[in-house]
DNA sequence: GGTAGACCTGGACGC
DNA sequence: GCGTCCAGGTCTACC
């Protein structure tokens, strides 16, 4: 039998616009409908899988959350599901969090939400994923590759490591599933490439007690952690480096450092008109971010995602199938590319499709 | 401390 | 349809 159940949020969460907030919202086993306005994903829990289908009603910020499971859901399930949401919705980032960020950065405060004396719009809230797990194996998944690639490693690693709710979805494997993998099936079936035992290693990390080596997820949430200790710990780990750290710690909460990478040259460059070689234009990028201070990650990402939206339509009008086409790099240049480039790169992304489909 | 090259996959493009 | 080149961040060896 389904199961139904609400969820508080903040006054100024809107879910259409903060759920599709950061890329991760397009990687398995996170699904968005754009028709619908609905988040539907396999969340891993105690008594097994379940799909959860979440809605705003009325899309009107403030509104509670709708969660439908598709099956029942026991009282400590349901508290399982709604923290594993919560922490993915970031509604622990309440009214005021949001507000300081907008007193550094007034450019997002336009617009209103229904949060109390002098309402703000909201934004500022990137969407993350229920675990830290999750979060650490997608960073992974996405570094030294293209888009489309990322999305294949994430849904492979779903269909072939995670556990099958009631309606046939799949969750993203827990960390014990991944650390007993081997690293070759993970090459061959996930297409993870010279990740596979960098992925088996992080996830034996965090079985491991902290104590006996493993990673310490309350220390690196703690706030009272120094930014710059949870950073060096991070790069203490397989695969993590400078780009890794810093997006670990934005999907922390901690939004001081800047995950720069090739695609904040090219906004560097083509946005905020930046010339010069690739480190006097991440110089120039830091300091144009310093002034934000703990904020700074916030104010990078609301640019770069206010850019792409400007050439593709609100993210929550994207579909999920089309982004993979929508973000190969030649069509995301400035100079929009050639008949013929564009055509390849449908035909190469349809052959993709159909070779998975076909091992599938 | 800085730099070069390997790692692997799939998109881009020429033929 | 095939072959070649290239992008992408991390890691290691070397200077």
């Amino acid at each position: 039998m389904p199961s139904r159940f609400t969820i508080a949020v903040p006054s100024d969460y809107l879910l259409r616009r903060d759920y599709c907030s950061y890329g991760y919202f397009l990687l398995a086993p996170n699904h968005w409908e754009p028709e619908t306005l609905a988040l539907t994903r396999v969340l891993g829990l105690e008594g097994g899988a379940v799909t959860v289908r979440v809605t705003q009603p009325g899309d009107k910020a403030g509104s509670p959350l709708r969660v439908e499971g598709d099956r029942q859901l026991s009282a400590g399930e349901r508290g399982q599901a709604s923290a594993h949401l919560g922490r993915m919705l970031r509604l622990d980032e309440g009214y005021e969090q949001i507000r300081a960020f907008h007193a550094v950065d007034p450019r997002w405060r336009r617009g209103r939400g229904r949060g109390g004396g002098g309402a703000t719009s909201g934004r500022g809230r990137m969407m993350r994923s229920p675990t830290l797990f999750e979060d650490v194996i997608k960073t992974v998944t996405s570094c030294n590759v293209t888009w489309p690639s990322t999305v294949t490693m994430n849904r492979r690693l779903c269909e072939v490591f995670g556990a099958r709710s009631a309606s046939g979805g799949w969750a993203f494997p827990t960390a014990q599933r991944l650390s007993r993998a081997r690293p070759q099936t993970l090459r061959s079936q996930c297409s993870v490439g010279y990740r596979d035992g960098r992925i088996v290693e992080l996830a034996r990390l965090f079985t491991l007690a902290p104590a006996r080596g493993g990673i310490d997820e309350a220390w690196l949430a703690d706030p009272v952690t120094p930014d710059e200790a949870v950073r060096e710990s991070l790069l203490e780990l397989p695969g993590i480096g400078p780009y890794a750290a810093a997006n670990i710690m934005q999907l922390l909460g901690r939004y001081s450092r800047l995950p720069l990478d090739s695609e904040s040259l090219r906004h560097g460059r083509t946005v905020l008109g930046y010339t010069g070689n690739e480190r006097q234009v991440m110089k120039r990028l830091h300091e144009h971010y310093a002034p934000f201070g703990a904020h700074a990650f916030r104010s990078y990402w609301l640019e770069l995602w206010a850019h792409y939206e400007r050439k593709n339509g609100p993210a929550w009008t994207w579909r999920q199938e089309k982004t993979a086409k929508a973000f190969v790099a030649a069509l995301m240049k400035e100079k929009a590319p050639g008949k013929r480039a564009e055509k390849t790169a449908e035909r190469t992304v349809e052959r993709t499709a159909e070779k998975r489909a076909e091992k599938a």
